[in-house]
DNA sequence: CATCTTATGCTCAGTTTGAGCAAAAGAGCG
DNA sequence: CGCTCTTTTGCTCAAACTGAGCATAAGATG
């Protein structure tokens, strides 16, 4: 019988005003997530485990964990991709976690570099508005892999929810709804990559649709984004990808980085005030462009446990 | 070194006006969840497996089905409440799936019984208020399990949030979190068990606190129960549940017995109707003690997208 | 036919939200 | 220095939503 493995892969987020950054390891031919073999004999609880890996093989700890899901599909897992690692008969069942972190260091004793997350899913940054290439390129390819497909309808409808055609609204959070469907529909690189393609013939079909990962840790990326997206508005767990204090413009800049969706300032405002999240300093940051900001910091004592744990996001 | 065995359990669920129901298999001893072990060389995915499984095992096939949380905490799986299946040296994962269903047939060819969630969590009931043994049992004994341990405030602060006691709020979805701090805090039998202490001379202390389950099992439970109660709050899953055709008070009854949470009818309505999410069928239930009531369905079609996809809880 | 029970309709004040106008406070520059 | 630019911060206003009730409708029961 073949014997079983288990891999823990880590997205490991940090941002700043510009952008959402993900920690990526290099491997030969493409990046990867952070990732080890759980240890059966040593680790007690996963979470131990993959802080005493992401410690050793990325040289930091990450402030914030969460599970998010485990992922056993055969054929997603392509372990070749990383032959050091992998029991090559054995099936690899891979458990993603997601970790959080407000410092960035540059620390190239290890081979691990920070990466917009938007480099690996173009479509997904609206903060300047829809991307183009939605509706130039993906938005038709969907529509012909609808057609063609058993369950026609079903296709269909599954396009335009996820990426918000035909006047649907585009709702952040379903970032792994639509990276799996650019995977069924044989738009992410990784799909022909699992089913033995030769890359190089159809590499055309790929441009613009974002830079593949390993195995299938751009489908954990995915999932990491959307539970992010979604987690924000309801626990406030954005600063901790903040610094100790901070001004209001710049958490803004951070969750609108993190939602890929501009919001309204004045209201962005008002609805973290009544929130109660966060108390001014007093100090100021003395600011190049326009009149000084308040610097604030986060209340960790927030016991109010009313409506908002979360940040509101009034949309712009 | 130790081999891994994934173990896949689920929790598969069913509701009246009165409760929730969960499918439960006798063992020697204590109930647990319908589970089985994960095949590497058949199952292509955990959910085809757990599919697979269910059927055999129960009889029956959950519609929607969603993958809950991978637990890999040594020392709390428990293998041996299990002899059967167990490979006594291996390390168990166990991969927890909740299903949902509208049937509750009473196949009894096979070995399980639905049972009410309650009996596994009395505390999370609070539609007739806030149930008394909170207070006079769970409370008491958490505010003694804080003043000994060691991080004493957090401890209090962990207890306040999750049981809402000292004036905080009772909050439905946390039910996972009280689970866990009752076995943190020793009140959980299967704490006791776990660390082989004899349970029969401390049987007392677990005296209401609910039934217990072998392995895991009860954790997993408390997660479905958790994540259960959040989900029908922002998608349309709590129709699962429901029959085809339903009068409102009925699926009000539904949603108050997966809540635990008593709502106020007229909001209720009112919200419903706004979220276009059901549609008056023209006929009506010949009821049985006051005003027939117009039966509604689920409105499959529901492509609005629009706030909320989930049936709105204002509290009664 | 009066009474009981549940369904259903409607009101009203308080709150929240979406959208915007306007003033304040530095920096840079002729 | 006074003007312009930029960003912060304060404030308004109408529309929508929520929480809490009152009131009526429509069968069943005896």
């Amino acid at each position: 019988m073949t014997s079983i493995a288990v891999g823990l892969s880590a997205v490991i987020v940090a941002a700043d005003a510009s952008a959402p950054y993900v920690l990526a390891t290099r491997h030969s031919g493409a990046v990867g997530l952070p990732h080890g073999r759980f240890d059966p004999d040593g680790d007690r609880t996963f979470e131990l485990g993959l802080r005493n890996w992401v410690r050793a093989q990325t040289g930091f700890e990450p402030g914030y964990v969460e599970q998010l899901y485990t992922f056993g599909d055969r054929g997603r897992e392509h372990p070749q991709a990383d032959p050091d690692e992998a029991a090559p008969d054995a099936r690899l069942i891979s458990v993603g976690y997601l970790g959080l972190t407000s410092e960035r260091t540059e620390d190239s004793a290890f081979d691990a570099v920070w990466r917009s997350w938007y480099q690996f899913f173009p479509w997904e940054d609206h903060r300047d508005g829809r991307p183009p290439m939605i509706d130039a390129h993906i938005a038709p390819a969907l529509y012909k892999w609808s057609e063609h497909g058993p369950a026609s309808a079903a296709r269909l409808d599954r396009a335009r929810m996820a990426f918000g055609l035909d006047d649907r609204p585009w709702i952040e959070e379903r970032a792994l709804e639509r990276y799996e469907l650019l995977y069924e529909a044989g738009l992410a690189f990784e799909a022909m990559r699992d089913i033995g393609a030769d890359s190089s013939s159809t590499d055309g079909a790929f441009a613009g649709s974002g830079e593949p990962m390993i195995s299938d840790h751009r489908r954990i990326l995915a999932t990491a984004v959307g539970r992010l997206r979604g987690k924000i508005k309801y626990r406030p767990v954005i600063f901790e990808l903040m610094p100790e204090t901070f001004t209001l413009s710049q958490l803004q800049k951070v969750v609108e980085a993190v939602l890929g969706q501009a919001l309204h300032k004045q209201n962005f405002r008002r609805a973290l005030d009544k929130s109660g999240l966060v108390e001014g300093t007093g100090t100021f940051e003395t600011y190049t462009g326009g009149r000084p900001a308040e610097l604030y910091r986060f209340r960790r004592d927030v016991q109010r446990e009313r409506a908002a744990l979360g940040v509101a996001t009034p949309k712009a």
